[in-house]
DNA sequence: GCCGTTTTCGGCCCGACTGTTTTCAGTCG
């Protein structure tokens, strides 16, 4: 799939360059669209490379950028590419990464004084060279330094297990503001995505200086880059950008739905309503009536505004769940009915201290019935896993027992035995059958060999996707998110053997890992393949992952019924024994 | 560059904030 992410960054290349010099607006967002696509493809584009039509059909893709796509599968270069970059400067294009600095600048900082680089920029600082630039004031110049050096330290996109929490302990106290009615996170955050950018709140007050002040003087903030009459940002440690923006109550419908995004939904939304003889902005949804200004500014009636259901009703559209307003998302499709944390009800993927887990059988299945679950599977390390002190076909024949005691013990819930059990790099399972043969629930995972090629990983997986004891195949990709890529392998093939197999898939809701990702489930589903959510608990507190995992799912679509841990028992436990 | 339930040409979302300059351009989301 790397070829995927090669290609994906040659038209997002394209667009930057086509920026400094100047191009079409609209041409920069196409060739940015493009990339944006190739980027989130599930299947691997060499599938592609004589299949014109295929390109042509995805949505976003021309003839252009098709024959662009097959000249670098063809030849591993784009030629307007070359041309591009040949002339323009190499360093230039990551000066548009420093925040403030926008393509006009950029391209007034390389004709007019020769800043071609972020350290000729930095120089050009240092020594005096910009102050000679006209439009280039003391602050602005400052405001560069900062990005530079908030650019050294800031790293990736930080996880959703980490943005969540802080968005939480903000949104808790602005909360308790005398003038606070209403306030809540936004955003990607809302939508679901696996790492976040920044956190949006939006807020309803009766006293905007309050919110605005204890807001931008929270202990936590290191910046405050803005701070108007409706909308503050700030800098947090962490490198977390917060952005607040406070509206009124009549308008809080139409703001949470513009602050959500996607970016592209709204835009999608947008033009629905400029069909429609509508405007539609973070105010509400107007009829548009053709004069200068904005409509809100005028004192026009908004069609809908308070809730984002009236919008989309207004609009003549289903309602979109947060998660399902990518770019990816068609706006007239009917949403399916998707799982929500409530309707899980069984966990099948979890640890003891017995492996690398610290609660014991019993403390597992009490946490797990406090839970409301009706079935746990304790699926330990097998033998392989060292490392995470994993079970010999011995202690697994006595933890077997042991787990069966502790079913027989309590009551109002099902305690399962199970291993997770290492797929070898070469595909076959670290127990033998007629071990494996004895456990309720095989959870089969990659942990080895994870930089193998994408065939070799097809191969290895499709094996154990394939073997007639095997339940669900645990984290498939074995990917950390930010850390470590993981396995490629062709995933259509995967979910389409799995489907035949009845095979489940699982969605580990660690927020390190969300693997199957989201354009994984969604191919899945749309196979037809049944999902597993589970969080891989290792200590009681990790059952409240459980939510990660669940916006994952519902990002790629699934509903309750392809969703094995939604069953009842009774059909789980069928679908366990058919196995057997 | 892409697209079509008015279009194969002519459109392509909308507003807030900052900084620098007196009316707005640039950037961001």
């Amino acid at each position: 799939m790397s070829v995927n992410r090669d290609v994906s960054a040659c038209f997002e290349r394209i667009a930057s360059l086509l920026e400094v010099l100047d191009a079409n607006g609209f041409k920069i967002n196409a060739n940015r669209k493009v990339a944006r696509i190739l980027k989130e493809l599930p299947e691997d584009l060499g599938n592609y490379k004589d299949d014109r039509k295929g390109l042509l059909a995805i949505d976003g893709i021309g003839a252009g950028s098709a024959d662009r796509i097959l000249e670098f599968l063809q030849t591993g270069t784009i030629e307007e590419l070359d041309r591009l970059s040949a002339e323009i400067p190499d360093g230039l294009t990551e000066l548009l990464d420093v925040p403030g600095l926008g393509p006009k600048t950029v391209r007034r900082l390389w004709q007019e004084v020769d800043v071609t680089s972020i350290d000729k920029l930095r120089k050009a600082i240092s020594d005096g060279t910009l102050e000679s630039m006209p439009r280039m004031g003391a602050k602005t110049i400052a405001n560069i330094a900062d990005s530079l050096a908030f650019m050294e330290t800031a790293g990736d996109r930080l996880g959703i297990g980490i943005a969540m929490p802080i968005a939480e302990m903000l949104v808790a106290r602005l909360e308790t503001l005398k003038g606070t009615r209403r306030i809540t996170y936004a955003g990607s955050l809302r939508r679901g995505r696996e790492t976040i950018g920044d956190v949006d709140l939006l807020a309803v007050t009766d006293d905007v200086g309050e919110l605005a002040a204890a807001f931008t003087e929270s202990p936590e903030v290191v910046k405050v880059l803005a701070k108007g009459e409706t909308k503050c940002s700030v800098r947090l440690e962490q490198g977390l950008q917060i952005d607040l923006r406070m509206v009124d109550e009549a308008a809080f419908g139409a703001a949470l739905m513009y602050f959500t995004g996607s970016k592209e939904h709204n835009v999608l939304l947008r033009e629905r309503a400029i069909k429609r003889g509508l405007r539609l902005n973070e105010y509400g949804l107007f009829p548009d009536d053709d004069e200068d200004g904005t409509p809100q500014s005028r004192g026009i009636e908004p069609t809908a505004s308070e809730t984002e259901a009236a919008i989309y009703e207004a609009l003549e559209l289903p309602f979109h769940p947060p998660e399902l307003r990518e770019e990816r998302d068609a706006i007239d499709d009917e949403p399916p009915e998707l799982v929500d944390v409530g309707s899980i009800r069984s966990e099948l993927h979890s640890h003891t201290d017995a492996s690398d887990g610290v609660m014991t059988i019993r403390e597992l299945a009490m946490e797990a019935q406090s839970r409301g679950f009706h079935t746990i599977a304790v699926t330990d390390h097998s033998r392989s896993s060292v490392q995470a002190n994993g079970l010999s076909e011995k202690r697994l024949l006595a933890h077997i027992d042991a787990i069966h005691e502790v079913d027989a013990e309590i009551k109002g819930i099902r305690v399962l035995a199970g291993s997770e059990v290492d797929i070898l790099a070469d595909g076959s399972l670290d127990y033998d059958d007629e071990l494996l043969a004895k456990l309720d629930v095989v959870v089969a995972s990659p942990h080895v060999a994870l930089r193998q090629d994408s065939a070799k990983a097809t191969k290895r997986l499709l094996k154990a996707i394939r073997h007639p004891l095997v339940h669900i195949i645990g984290h498939p990709t074995g990917r950390i998110i930010n850390r470590r890529e993981g396995l490629s392998p062709d995933m259509p093939v995967l979910v389409e053997a799995a489907r035949e197999c009845d095979t489940a898939l699982e969605i580990n809701a660690n927020p390190l890992r969300l693997d199957l990702r989201d354009t994984h489930v969604r191919l899945a589903v749309d196979a037809g393949c049944l999902i597993a959510i589970d969080t891989d608990a290792h200590r009681a507190e990790d059952f409240d992952l459980l939510r990660y995992g669940v916006l994952t799912a519902r990002r790629g679509c699934l509903g309750p019924e392809q969703c094995i841990n939604a069953w009842t028992a009774k059909r789980l436990h069928t679908w366990l024994k058919s196995k057997r």
